[in-house]
DNA sequence: ATAAATAATGAACATTATGTTGTTTATTCA
DNA sequence: TGAATAAACAACATAATGTTCATTATTTAT
């Protein structure tokens, strides 16, 4: 029943976690040391051990702290996606992208930061952008064929996370709303019919 | 003129690459250490400075080449994006993922492996799969809209590069045509006219 | 308000990886 | 075969990690 947590505790927790993500943008993960983060958060190197194991310990404790909290919010969204409906993805959209708004720095700092293998991705992206860049509008067409199942949901989840990736890397520029309507049509309708020509 | 390159260095570099694809694959990048490379690759772990850097150093060459590849296989599709058009789209995609068929175990271990905060963008998609994933059919709709240029670029890109890790990671589970095809489809009619019903 | 509990400090230490500098040995090139 | 140079070998300075232990300060609970 005593859930007291010492005061000492949640003070030296807060100062590690602040400083952390200070650094995160300042310098990037790999780059930080423990006793930068114990300068940066005015304690004791010795003091980091006696609450995390190590970097990567702290490092995914704070995410999954986050994550719970998008979770938090998906739950929070009275909406079933069975069946699966357009309105209902903008819904789920707009809501993830309003918390994000709240906790910017945060998301900054966890997805924008480069980061070892990750611009690897980035560098690839760029090479298929500069091709894709080239495209101006498209022709129509209409039809109804059968996609593989995983395909859809990983080219769903990607699409999502890339969207929500550039919105936040971009300072937000368009209002959460904007977003994910435009997102949602894209997704629906597709490329051709939203986009495009008729 | 005299572009002779010396064997010793040739061999020494050969090695270097092998042992540190072999590593990534086995213990992930960051676990790597340059005395793990000289082991593998049997060479001095001072030889190891006389051609690189440092580790990221060696990365970045191994990244660099692999994409000028890339960059060579998109160049080489007698196609130009403008305007616009799904089977342009459908060609490039498939030419991509054949040119990764060819180089599988180069691209397994950089796009695969877990590292650093990229973990998080996969724990994040992880949650977001899950909400979209309760899913199943959608309903129908059509209609003609403004969608923001920026967006609609970085929803193609990352959906793209979406379902080409995804490809990656499940060993090809389809061939390389079906892939391209299924993916030109969704992104060309979208997810109500192509997935669903109608 | 005070005593007991415990968090934080400070110093020391072993360990490991990095990157550098010479010198020596072996291989390649011409 | 001799000159050039890559690779090996050894030694070193530096920096970060993670641990230990005694001491000090703060918090909690009585």
């Amino acid at each position: 029943m005593n859930k007291k947590v010492d005061l000492r505790i949640l003070r030296t927790k807060q100062s590690i976690r602040k400083a952390f993500y200070e650094l995160i943008q300042e310098k990037g993960y790999e780059a930080i040391t423990i006793q930068d983060i114990a300068d940066r958060a005015v304690i004791n190197r010795n003091t980091f051990y006696l609450h995390y194991e190590n970097k990567p310990d702290l490092l995914h404790t704070c995410m999954d702290e986050l994550l719970s909290e998008v979770k938090n919010v998906i739950v929070q969204c009275p909406i079933n996606m069975n069946p699966f409906s357009i309105s209902k993805l903008e819904t789920v959209m707009q809501a993830i992208l309003e918390h994000i708004s709240r906790n910017t720095s945060f998301y900054q700092a966890m997805l924008i930061q480069e980061n070892r293998i990750h611009p690897f991705r980035e560098k690839m992206e760029n090479i298929i952008k500069e091709k894709l860049n080239e495209g101006g509008n498209p022709a129509a067409g209409k039809s109804s064929f059968v996609i593989s199942k995983e395909l859809l949901l990983e080219y769903l989840v990607s699409s999502f996370m890339g969207v929500i990736i550039w919105w936040i890397k971009n300072d937000q520029p368009l209002p959460a709303s904007e977003v994910s309507s435009q997102f949602s049509r894209l997704v629906a309708y597709g490329r051709l019919n939203v986009a495009g020509i008729e």
